[in-house]
DNA sequence: GCGCAGTATCCTTATTAAGGATATTGTGTC
DNA sequence: GACACAATATCCTTAATAAGGATACTGCGC
């Protein structure tokens, strides 16, 4: 577990997450409403400072409409 | 977010994570070697006591040769 | 039943999450 | 350029989770 390559894909993984957002024309509040959680709660995964685990991940995947399969397979190449 | 069905997830991947380290004949001593982990890391998140964030998850994988693709999908399929 | 490999659990401290409130930034309009 | 407001980031306190060595349990071959 490089330092540097962790860091990468954790960089690579909330940008990712962020332009799908943005891609699927919403707001840090409607996806924080359709997630059941406060905004400041994905204001902070894009961020990194919350890090979310596997199944929370695919929760969010799925409202902001990002392929997760794709998303994985990059972040592998990347490791 | 249904609870039940969060916890049916959970578990599948818990459980996933076990079987593979299993089928690479492995010990979570092994395992926790590589990872640069104590034993009780790998122990805690076969038992669902430890979430690994999806970095985490991806570094697990690949030293328990489980197909992260494949499971990913099928746990989309149960969400 | 013994001995040992493997796994689970316990315990204390350190780190991270929660989430409402507030501050800051970004964007369009005039 | 400044105003108004939407959007996002940050702060703060408390609660929850992670860390990881030590120790207890379990299962298996002999």
């Amino acid at each position: 577990m490089e330092k540097s390559i962790y860091t990468t894909r954790y960089t690579t993984l909330c940008m990712r997450m962020r332009e799908a957002r943005r891609a699927a024309g919403l707001t840090q509040v409607q996806v924080a409403k359709q997630l059941e959680r406060p905004q400041s709660f994905v204001a902070k995964y894009e961020a990194g400072e919350r890090r979310l685990d596997v199944i929370e991940f695919l929760d969010v995947a799925k409202v902001i409409k990002l392929d997760a399969i794709e998303l994985i397979a990059n972040l592998q190449k990347i490791a």
